[in-house]
DNA sequence: CTTATTTTTAGACAAATGTCAAAATATAAT
DNA sequence: ATTATATTTTGACATTTGTCTAAAAATAAG
């Protein structure tokens, strides 16, 4: 059975979108750098402690410093949550949802447009 | 400018759904009622006083009973977040949010479909 | 009116989250 | 080796969230 992904609290889904967009092993340097964020680093460094103890980075020593590695994929994250707000807003609709991106104006007609062609090529795969 | 409608904490949310879903003012028996938790008395009513705090819900007594209305519309709320979703985990990409549904088997064929009809009406308008 | 019953409010407490200052470590510079 | 410097770990504390028990308030029954 698939590990059931819980939804991280904000801070450290911050510090996740950053780990997982680096693409590779990360030091807190390198964290607190593309954060923007007024955190101490004992702030960062504890979150990241968090985040091991979760599950979702694997901390390894390299002399003084410690390196983060991704454990859980980002697409497997976003998945869980999108689905989860797909579920728990919209009853599940998909038109639910990108109707109601659009009628708040968070996405626009071209948006829509280019859906309209992603789906197109989907429904012939 | 808009009231900035912050995320509800899980419990309350489960709760906002119910009377969403009810159209109109109700008291804590229909809430508790419907909905599916072992919770107490007290801790709904405790939840439904936060829920005033926050300005969600408004408060009126009638004799003993407390009877709950609506601050928040249903639409907002869910436009709120799922803009919030969009924006922090699929960079405002409409495509990016409908795929990742669509990979991770949220969705289906037949909800792409759907999907489509409606794009096509609401580029039409 | 009194008492019993219902419903709400207050106060309390644990767990989760956000944030740090101080202590401990490890490396680099004399 | 010793000291200064960089980085991490601990322990602590404030807030927020989840949940309740006990106390208070209000109404219904006798």
């Amino acid at each position: 059975m698939m590990r059931t992904i819980k939804k991280l609290p904000e801070a450290e889904l911050e510090i996740m979108l950053v780990v997982w967009e680096a693409g590779e092993a990360v030091t807190s340097d390198y964290i607190m750098e593309r954060l923007d964020k007024d955190w101490t680093r004992p702030t960062l460094l504890k979150l990241l402690t968090r985040l091991g103890e979760r599950g979702f980075l694997r901390c390894e020593k390299d002399g003084r410093h410690n390196v983060y590695t991704v454990l859980v994929p980002r697409e497997d994250y976003v998945q869980e949550a999108s689905g989860t707000l797909l579920q728990k807003l919209h009853h599940n609709s998909l038109t639910s949802l990108v109707a109601s991106l659009y009628d708040g104006q968070k996405v626009s007609k071209a948006d829509l447009d280019e859906l309209k062609r992603f789906i197109e090529e989907a429904e012939e795969g």
